[in-house]
This record gives C-alpha cells, structure tokens and sequence, in this order.
DNA sequence: CGGACGAGGATTTTT
DNA sequence: TCCTCGTCCG
C-alpha cells in the first residue's frame, strides 16, 4: 500500500483512493479535510497522472500555497509545481491572459480591485448627473457584482423585466445603465474587476467551444476547495470544464457556508448530486481537533439549520472542560472579564499567547478588547483592517506601474497625473478629457499623441504636462533596460512620491516609506523566486530547456492584486493573542477561543435576520466559530453595548439557548424563551425616553439608522437568472448531466446587495501603527504607564517629551510636549499614544 | 493646493 | 464614537 495511505482513517482513505469519478467530500471540522485534498493529489501523482491534467482551485493563495507545499513533500517539489493550483482568480487569470484577446482585452488588462471599481462608478454616477445619495456607489457595486455573480449580463440585465421593474420600485431606474456604462467604461480601460474574471470565462468558454475544448482535455481532473463557497458563476466554470470527463472533485462543509452575501451558494454543494447522480459521497466525520464537548455542543446548534446534509460529527478525544459562559453588564466590563479570564487561563495551564484566539462577529468590536489588552499588558494582534495592497502609498505606486503597463487605464492617470502635486488641476483634466473622448483615445494616449494646443493646454499647464509625459515615458523606458527591482526604485523616487512622504516627518509618512521600501523587497522577492524556477510549458509540462521565464513587470503586478491580507506573511512570528473577525477565522484552529458579543441582533446580527435563510447563516457562522476551539471555548455578552455613541441594551444571543446546556458552564439564565426582566425594564425606560425626546428633536433617534440598514434589495422573483435563461452565458443545452435537471430547481440567485456593503477603510498603515502600539503598551502596562520625560510619538503630532501625567479613574491624562506642534493635554485612552523608549 | 471643518456613515469580505 | 470624504476658504 502507498505510504501515503497510512495515516488515514477509513474515510479519509477512500476519498482519497477513488478518483477517477465525481466525488463530493464532505468534510467537517477538523476532518483533516486539507489532508484528504493533498493526498487525494499526491496519489494521484503517484498513480501516474501527469501533475498538469490537475486543476485544484481553492479561495484563498494561502490555501492553494500550504497544499502546494503538503504536495511537493509527499510527492516531489518538480510534480508539485507544475500542478494547475491556485485560487479561482488566480488560474483564471491566467487562462485570460492567453485567451483575452477573443474577447476584446489586451494580455495586458489591468485588474481593478474593489477601490478601483468604486472610483469608477462614482465618477460615472457623477457623469450622468444621478446623485450619489440614491445611487449609493457601495449599493450599486454589490448589485453589480451579484449580477456578474450570476452571469447577468448588462444586456440580458435590461432584457430581464423582473430586474428592470424591482429597479423601479427601488427608486433606482438608471441602475442597468449604470451597470452597462460601467462595463463599458472597465473594457475601454483594458481592465476587468474581480467578478469580470469569471464572467469572462465563461464568456470565453460559451462563445469559443474549441477554446473551452483545449481546457477540457487539458484538465483531466478538476478538484474544488470549499465547495460550499462557490457561487453561481464559478459553479458553472466547473461544471463546464468537467463536462467532458466528469472527474471531478468537490471538497467543503456545508455547515460551513459563511459567505452568502457575496454570492456564494450553498445549493451547490446541497445539491452536488443533482449535477452529477453518479457521485459517490465521501464524509469525513471524525473531529479530530476539538473536545467531545465542543463538538456535541457545536452540534447541537447546527442542527437547528434545515437546510443541510446528512452528516454527523463526533469527536473521539477527550471530553474536554464545558463551554464557559460570562456575562457582563457593559462592553467594556466584557472586555476586561475576558481579558481577565485570558490571563488566568494562560497563566495556570501554561499556554502561550498564541494558543488563544478572541472572536467576534464586527470588526467595531475589537476597539474595547484592545484596550482592556493594552492595560493588562497582554500583547495582541489584530488581524483586518486595510490590507497593504490597500494602503494609499501602496495603491500610488501600483497606478504608476499599472499606466506604465497599460496606457489604456485612466483610473490610474488621474490617480498619478497630479499626484505628487505637480500643479495639474482639475481645469486641465478636464480639457484633456474631453479632447480624448472626442479624439476616442484613452487619457495617457491623448496626452502624449495630441498637440496640447489641439487640448487648449497652453503655457504653464501644457508644459506641466509636458513634463509628465516626460517623466512616465522615460519610466517606461526603464522598464525596459532595468530589473525589477531597479525600476521599482526609480519609479518611487522619479515620480517624487518618496520624496514627498520624507518632506513629511510624520509617523505616518515614515510608515508610508517603510511600507514602500517592503514593496519594492517583494518587487525582488518576486524576481529571485521567478528566475529560480525552471520554465515549464503549459501545454505539456514540459521543462524549457535552459531557461527560466523571466520576471515581468504585468505578472507581478497582476500576482499583487489578486493577495489579500489574509496572505500576508506574518513578519515575526510572536507570541500573542489573535483578535478577528469569526469570518477571518475560518480553518484556523487554537487550543482556546473566546466569542464574544454574543447578543442578539449582534450574533446573530441584525442585518442578516430578514429571513430564515439568513438566520441560518448566521447559524452556521456560529458554528464556525465555536468549531475553532481544539481544548476550550469561552463565550461571552453583555446587558448593554455601546453603539455609535449611545447605548444599546441587549438580549443574550439566541444561540447561546441553542447549544445543550448540558455542555455549558454558565451561572445565570440565558434568556431563552423568556425575558431577562431587569434588562426588559431598562430597555423600556430608555425607549420611553428616547421616544420622548426624538419627538422633540424631530430625529427619530435611532430609527434613521435602522430604517436604513433594514432596507434591502428584494429578488425580483422567485426564478434564478440562470433558470429564467437571463444570462447570454446560459444559452446552452448541457450535457445530459447537469443542465436540464439544474435548471428545475428553484435556485436563489436574486442580485441581492447589501445597503453600505463595501470595503471599510481604516487609516493608513493602522496596522503597523497598532502592532507597535501594542508592544508599547505592554511594556508600560510593567512600568506602570507613561512617565515624566518619556519620549513618545503621536500619530498626528509626531515625536514629544512628556511633560506631567495625571491619573483621574481609569482616565490617564499626559500632557506632552510636541516636537512640531507644541504642548497638548491628551487623554491615553484616545491618543494611543506610542512609546519611543528603549526601542 | 492644502488645511479646516462639518456631514454622514459605520456587518461579515476568500478575490 | 470615530473615521472618511467632500466642500469651502485662504
């Protein structure tokens, strides 16, 4: 038998063997569901299938990278490489690359990510004179999105009555022209967005059979990561690319689908077995993380979900310590309880920071814990916030690059043509705008193809311009006589950008260069890794003899766009206490897990709970986190929360009632059917007096704020946009397989953006800022706080001396004196203030 | 063009 | 509450 069978239970062993069929693998938590994956590829390589007829898409480069790793040690690093892995972007892209040009994109094509996509549609909602208040640039995003989603297109979105009259109703007419210029408008910059990857696949693969045909035969075996994840339009690339030899593979937990709201639809995996009847079912059942008692309990929750699949899971470990309960009578007296409890449990059992994990369901929720944290001394990191791909800095010297790269992007000319501050302002845009529309040239090309005169460009602004024309073609040419890293170094100092933050002298700025220069490191990074690997073709795997493919300028960019945070290599690996959202955690795993705010309308949050389907998810989402937890779990809310200033009183979650309370250690009643009656009256009398005084004030309190996020897009009717035939891309018959029988069921792919979804914005370089912070602080949290001549730094203010610190409650009051700006009396609470001692 | 100031918005977010 | 964005001045 193959050693690499040995280590597998029954289950494991026969998802893994049989793979030359449809298989769905349905994996719970802590099923050694990664394992299974692996060594499914790995005997398959070892069986003779050659490592280029397997395509393995996964969600996340992390996910794709540890299999990759997992593989080339069982198997070998050659074969490993030369696996078609990597996420659903990742590989498409790729495909794009190559077949683009069937489609009207230059290889080239620029990819647009959220912030991108944003800034474009806000300057089209402003061309067409709509007000950005009823077009909500973030609404019509996430509606845009959940059209491409579900292969709508912009045509068969207008054809469709169902969508155009539910616009109507939502007092959003012009959204399928805003939809249709902004697909106009993304192609004339050569550029696709996150969703145009895989709407253009499929796009390609209906409209080019003999393309879709090379891919077919190429990919012998398609296997799928988290299946349960998928949505509509990926859902339909994999059936379409295994149409041919069935051999596909789906892995996922459906008690795991935690993405909904951005499309992803757990029929998918519910109802695999519609698509291909032939499937065997592999359950992989046995938990091997966590304590009997953590997954009896987590059970005990999910099972109030009707739409699952038959499975159970149990845990043959230990049974484990029950799931402690705290309830606290504030946030803030959460946060230190827990704060409190971390520390003893660290303390008395040994563990290490880094063994415990805090959870929660909304990033707001982290502020309070970093606090209590930072008082105690406890060292933390936060995982979220602005990735670094995100940063501004960041985002300016990829627009440089990406107009260097593709002459077509105008996203990026504006961005960089006045930035830094070169005294082209809004005036001279404008006109050359213009002249390049009338001229049907993209911005770049109008600028350095047309006479300035022929843009009413004159004196000091044609020859401003003129300068920048200079300075990006002879970048350009950079491009060309320089490595990678050479002509990273010369795009930040040429533009003036790094000129510009050193000017600064702020904390910021100074984060703004470090971050830059750690740009340019993976700029080289990624040219030694490049020039290190053999070069393999493709079509064959074959190795090119004698040479490596070289680092190009468009890879790196394209590779840069498509990492996430979530991506990002831990700096140093240290000993600390991880605080994240319950989403980000999920298939991660810690000796102890905290979840906290478990209160409803929180967890489960408020906005998902239109509907049963949403409380399901928030359900499972629950269950995620509960799930992480291999020796203990904490969970935890509070009677009352601060929200946007005022404060909230609240009921214990739901699920907290949910879970058998023979697996809880909690010394109070949960609420349950009933009312607490203490917090019942409170809540009375604050909204007696919030009725009151709203009606004098005229604002309605919090009303406005409800209403609001209350608001949502309802489906335009029962039927899918691929049942109704709405989707140009769903015209075909299909295979006797799948088609026909797919389309019976009623699916539920109505576009259903959420109201002020989007991507939140923390302030630039937050992160570094906070980690540092946190270092700080624990060691003041020794010393006993800040002290009489400390050097410290402000983010705003920069470096200073302290002069007096006064202690009043809880409230530690410095007064410093600012290098720049002078004297300030600040509060520690507010000021995070950053320690520069001892460094 | 940059700073100041006020309004408005604030789930989750693999790419 | 706290952050970001837009607008209005100097």
């Amino acid at each position: 038998m193959s050693q690499l069978l040995e280590n597998l239970n029954e289950a494991q062993r026969a998802a893994v063997v049989n793979y030359d069929g449809p298989s769905l693998i349905v994996a719970g938590a802590g099923s050694g569901k990664t394992r299974v994956l692996t060594s499914r590829i790995a005997y398959m390589l070892e069986q003779g299938v050659e490592p280029w007829r397997i395509l393995a898409l996964t969600f996340t480069n992390k996910a794709a990278a540890e299999m990759r790793e997992r593989i080339a040690a069982m198997v070998s690093p050659e074969k490993s490489q030369r696996l078609w892995m990597g996420t659903f972007h990742s590989i498409f892209l790729r495909i794009l690359r190559v077949e683009g040009d069937k489609l009207g994109y230059p290889s080239t094509f620029t990819i647009y990510d959220t912030a991108d996509s944003r800034n474009l549609l806000k300057s089209i909602i402003r061309e067409m004179n709509l007000s950005d208040d009823t077009y909500k640039p973030n609404a019509i995003l996430a509606r845009i999105s959940l059209a491409k989603n579900s292969l709508v297109t912009p045509e068969a979105y207008q054809a469709n009555t169902g969508y155009v009259a539910e616009d109507r109703q939502r007092k959003i007419p012009e959204f399928s022209e805003i939809y249709k210029a902004y697909v106009r408008r993304c192609k004339e910059n050569g550029a696709m967005d996150f969703d145009d990857m895989l709407l253009n696949i499929n796009i390609l693969f209906r409209d080019f059979p003999d393309v879709l045909r090379k891919y077919q035969e190429r990919f012998a075996y398609v296997l799928v990561d988290e299946y349960q994840d998928t949505n509509y339009a990926q859902y339909i690339i994999i059936r379409r690319l295994a149409q041919l030899h069935s051999r596909v593979c789906v892995v996922g937990d459906d008690a795991q689908s935690i993405y909904s709201f951005r499309g992803a639809k757990i029929e998918n995996i519910l109802r695999f077995r519609n698509d291909f009847p032939t499937a065997r079912i592999f359950k992989l059942e046995q938990n091997y993380r966590s304590t009997q008692t953590i997954v009896n309990a987590a059970n005990s929750v999910i099972e109030k979900n009707r739409n699952r699949l038959d499975k159970v899971s149990f845990s043959a470990g230990k049974v484990g310590e029950k799931i402690k309960v705290i309830k606290a009578y504030t946030d803030q007296e959460e946060a230190s309880m827990i704060a409190d409890e971390i520390r003893n449990r660290v303390r008395t059992s040994g563990a290490d920071w880094i063994d415990v994990a805090l959870l929660y369901r909304t990033n707001m929720q982290s502020r309070v814990f970093e606090e209590a944290f930072r008082r105690r001394g406890i060292p933390y990191r936060i995982y979220g916030g602005t990735s670094f791909y995100q940063r501004k800095e960041i985002k300016d010297v990829l627009a440089y690059m990406n107009l260097i790269v593709n002459p077509r992007n105008d996203e990026a000319f504006r961005r960089i043509v006045n930035y830094p501050s070169r005294g082209i302002g809004d005036v001279t845009i404008g006109r050359i705008a213009s002249a390049a529309e009338s001229a049907k040239l993209s911005l770049w090309e109008a600028v350095s193809t047309l006479d300035p005169e022929v843009m009413g460009l004159k004196g000091a602004a044609a020859n401003k311009i003129n300068e920048f024309t200079k300075l990006i073609r002879s970048l350009a040419e950079a491009r060309e006589s320089m490595d990678l890293y050479e002509f990273g170094l010369e795009v930040v100092t040429r533009s003036g950008i790094i000129g510009s933050y050193k000017l600064e002298q702020t904390p910021e700025a100074q984060s703004a260069v470090e971050n830059i220069e750690e740009l340019l490191n993976s700029m080289q990074h990624y040219a030694e890794q490049v020039e290190s690997e053999p070069l393999y073709d493709p079509e064959t795997g074959e190795t090119v003899e004698g040479a490596t493919a070289s680092p190009s300028l468009i890879d790196w960019l394209q590779s840069v766009t498509l990492l996430t945070d979530m991506d990002e290599e831990e700096a140093e690996e240290r000993d600390r206490v991880t605080l994240m959202t319950v989403h980000a955690a999920k298939g991660l795993e810690y000796r102890y897990v905290f979840i906290v705010g478990l209160e409803e309308n929180l967890f489960p949050s408020l906005m998902s709970m239109d509907g049963a389907e949403g409380l399901e998810e928030e359900r499972r989402l629950f269950y995620v986190a509960l799930t992480r937890a291999k020796e203990a779990a904490v969970l935890s809310f509070s009677e009352t929360r601060f929200k946007w200033g005022s404060m909230d009183f609240c009921k214990p979650s739901r699920f907290l009632s949910e879970i058998d309370p023979k697996y809880l250690d909690a010394a109070f009643d949960l609420g349950g059917e009933e009312e607490n009656p203490v917090a019942a009256r409170l809540k009375r009398n604050y909204d007696d007096h919030n009725a009151r005084s709203s009606s004098n004030d005229g604002y309605g309190g919090g009303a406005i704020i409800r209403g609001e996020a209350a608001r949502r897009f309802r489906p335009a009717g029962g039927q899918s946009a691929g049942a109704r035939g709405g989707s140009p891309a769903e015209r075909e018959g299909g295979s006797p397989a799948f088609g026909a029988r797919r389309s019976e069921r009623p699916e539920v792919v109505e576009p259903k953006p959420q109201v002020g979804a989007g991507t939140r914005f923390r302030s630039m370089g937050s992160r570094v800022v906070r980690q540092e912070e946190a270092d700080a602080v624990s060691r003041e949290a020794v010393t006993g706080g800040f002290f009489v001549g400390q050097r410290v730094a402000h983010a705003s203010f920069g470096a200073g001396t302290v002069l007096a610190v006064e202690q009043s409650q809880g409230d530690n009051k410095v007064t410093v004196q600012f290098d720049v700006v002078g004297k300030k009396t600040l509060l520690c609470k507010y000021a995070k203030l950053v320690s520069l001692e001892g460094r």
